[in-house]
DNA sequence: CCCAAGTCCTGGTTGC
DNA sequence: TGCAACCAGGACTTGG
């Protein structure tokens, strides 16, 4: 369930508790979810380099390191994982991928353990900046650099449902399956609809969900519908707050017509074929 | 057997 | 016809 507003929840976080903090140990690495670097880089590099900066774009975090080199530590969660910040004394489980002794200069030390049951995430060390593949996304969803006449121009020409389009992290980075049938929803939009074929009006009623949908996620602290806790092992509050999401069989709020499921762009989809058209 | 929040890759189709 | 852009679907991985 990482999107998003669970990987910015995780990001402000992160920016409180470790930024400051220096890399003391590398305790543990799985070298199938490395990207750009080896084991080997990552064991030589991180110990004694401080995490001066936590940033985010779309669902990767992006740790600004000190030392020689502008080294970054790009993250992604992928489907199942988690960043869990705790006691040095945290030990190696079944799931435990990445696992990081930090220490400070006058501060406690601490362990910052990346979990994942899927391996789907990613760890990219990478001189110079964050990871290559960053240049890839499109403006992060929750900025104010885009507008719905970006939207529009992106649209034109498009077959793929819109759906898709919002999944495509080229077009909009952050948003993921659980946050793009909340937002059409709230749009009153299809999410079978050919991309190309939304009125002005609707690009604009699109524009106009996307930010306070994530916003209201990241208010709640994420979306804890399977997986998802926070660094401190907290789940977040948004699954009660779900209007489309998984209600198929149900009836919808607004109009009373029941949800189904279809499968678009390969992804579980429910929308009410009542209201959004 | 079904399903699951992520991205990446491939092979086939479309259309300039 | 040539070929890039586009698009759907599968692969990856583990668990419920």
């Amino acid at each position: 369930m990482p999107e998003l507003p669970e990987v910015e929840t995780i990001r402000r976080q992160l920016a409180e508790t470790v930024t400051g903090l220096r890399f003391a140990h590398v305790h543990a690495t799985e070298p199938n979810m490395l990207r750009d670097c080896t084991d080997q880089e990552v064991r030589a590099t991180l110990p004694g380099r401080f995490i001066e900066e936590v940033d985010r774009l779309g669902k990767f975090l992006l740790l600004r390191l000190s030392g020689e080199g502008k080294y970054y530590l790009t993250l992604h969660l992928g489907m199942t994982g988690q960043i869990l910040v705790g006691s040095p004394t945290s030990e190696v489980g079944p799931h435990t991928r990445f696992l990081f002794a930090l220490g400070g200069l006058g501060s406690e030390p601490a362990a910052m353990e990346f979990r994942d049951i899927r391996k789907f995430g990613r760890l990219h060390l990478t001189p110079g900046g964050p990871a290559p593949r960053i240049r890839l996304l499109g403006p992060d969803a929750l900025n104010r650099e885009w507008d719905a006449s970006y939207l529009a121009a992106r649209s034109k020409g498009r077959k793929i449902a819109i759906k898709a389009f919002l999944l495509d992290q080229r077009n909009l980075a952050g948003i993921g399956n659980i946050y793009a049938d909340e937002i059409l929803w709230w749009a009153e939009i299809a999410p079978i609809r050919a991309t190309q074929s939304l009125s002005a009006g609707e690009t604009e009623r699109l524009t106009a969900e996307i930010r306070p949908r994530l916003e209201e996620g990241i208010r709640l602290r994420g979306c804890s519908i399977s997986d998802f806790v926070d660094t401190k092992g907290r789940t977040g509050g948004f699954q009660d707050r779900l209007m489309a999401y998984g209600r198929q069989g149900q009836e919808c709020s607004r109009c009373g017509a029941i949800f189904v499921r279809v499968v678009v762009a390969g992804r579980g989809t429910t929308y009410c074929p009542g209201c959004q058209k």
